[in-house]
DNA sequence: GTCATTTCTTGACGGATCGTCAAAGAACGC
DNA sequence: GCGTTCTTTGACGATCCGTCAAGAAATGAC
């Protein structure tokens, strides 16, 4: 598996194949059959590894002790931090998605990928939860914390989606890092998730993470995103220009609706 | 191309050979390769072709007659109708986003590809535009529109490729099409861009979208989604429950942040 | 109408790679 | 030392991509 994970990064999933890794490694193909069953199997047992490990660094990061809202900041930090030190993540998982790799791999597998990702996920939903149970999140009746929980999830899996992509216009020279983080911060402050970020400094709360739950692992994030909103230097800005400004909110409305 | 098409959508990326599209075609395989570079630069030419329908889509939906935030709106109505009438779309788009594949497209076609992608944005971004430069959105400063608009998509692209997978839990049973347009609310709202979405009767906006700029379309998003809050029947929800609590907002902050 | 030239079309072929399997080899039991 | 069982092997069949020399058709000159 480690050299098949080498030789993906190397080369990419269309440029390894099976004969370099039997090669490569002391075995023959058939022995590399063996043990999995396609190559695509292969490639899933590696996402699934992968997966597990991005899980754990969930897992450290729900364990950070703040205000539920900081243990998601952390959740998105740890994330920085897994692509960082997995670059090859997303682009395995990307292969195992294509139309109809799944039945090319071992049941068994599938489980075990599946089962990985749903365990990655739970300590984030777990936070969530016990956010609505603390009060810091009301939702809405008819509606269930899974959906705030979707909108965190789906702008992570876009934004690894489009970073992976050649940019294109608007997005060329922007820090798509950092849009990130901003977007969940809109994201959070729209469920009216508190505190919100005016009311708390969150660039203090990622210093606090990057310290006490990241330590050995920050460097990687060194050079890549300052963590301060640009333009500022901590939370000043926050509570000074973007808070809701509910005294207003409710005289704009329908009287607009209708525009030429 | 039509026929390639077919046959994607048929049998899938793997499913499908060169052969097949020669023999179904009338003509011979090495005709196919004098319009085409490769399988990649088949696909990526329908995909191409996709993506500039798509443009068309958000073009008709931004043109709406209504304030900015509700042809964002639309925008996000088209993708929902875009996805129904074009099911192989992401399927195609996907499979050009694997590692070096780019590499064996044409030039010409990358190009293409490229600059249908920047054109099937821009509208969006337009409107994004008028809304701060009609005071609807107010970005802060050093901060730029196009980071709302990276959140918008990158929402729309995470969603697309999550419900592409298999359901993983917790996510089962979910309407995740509901979920999306929810998340988009939120979004919108955390960025306080006017009108929020207890100030006007969302709902309402997409019936008139539906029947000023889809009629024709809408019958496929029938059954799927209601466009109506769950448990509630109009506009009533949010401007009950779910409005910005600004009185309170000041009060709880940095007294709890350290908890043990 | 005929022949030369250019353009278009063809499908057999080479090359690459996946996954199999019969045979060789190693390990084990007695 | 010998038979049995488990493991490993790499040659092989099969699939499919992309090419290209040869053939067919169209065009043009006279």
């Amino acid at each position: 598996m480690s050299i098949a994970r080498r030789l993906f990064m190397e080369r990419g999933y269309l440029g390894m194949n099976m004969d370099q890794i039997a090669e490569a490694s002391e075995y023959s193909k058939g022995t590399v059959y063996g043990h999995f069953a396609s190559k695509e199997d292969l490639v899933a047992a590696i996402c699934t590894d992968n997966i597990r490990t991005r899980g754990d660094y969930f897992q450290r990061a729900t364990s950070f002790s703040g205000r539920p809202r900081e243990r998601l900041m952390a959740v998105g930090i740890s994330d920085q931090i897994f692509v960082r030190k997995h670059p090859d993540h997303f682009a395995t998982e990307h292969v195992l998605n294509i139309g109809s790799v799944y039945d090319r791999i071992s049941e068994q597998r599938q489980n075990a990928f599946f089962s990985a990702k749903s365990a990655a996920i739970s300590p984030i939903q777990a936070v969530i939860e016990e956010a609505v149970s603390r009060g810091d999140l009301i939702m809405p009746e008819g509606q269930d914390s899974c959906q705030t929980m979707y909108g965190l999830w789906t702008q992570s899996v876009g934004h690894h989606a489009v970073v992976a992509q050649p940019k294109v216009p608007p997005f060329e020279q922007a820090d798509l890092d950092t849009y990130l983080w901003y977007n969940y911060q809109r994201l959070l402050d729209g469920y009216l998730f508190r505190p919100l970020s005016h009311e708390l400094d969150y660039n203090e709360s990622r210093r606090r993470i990057l310290d006490e739950v990241f330590p050995e692992e920050q460097h990687v994030l060194s050079g890549v995103w300052a963590g301060e909103w640009p333009g500022t230097t901590s939370g000043e800005h926050q509570s000074g220009e973007n808070r809701p400004a509910a005294n207003q909110s409710r005289e704009a409305g329908h009287e607009e609706h209708h525009r030429s």
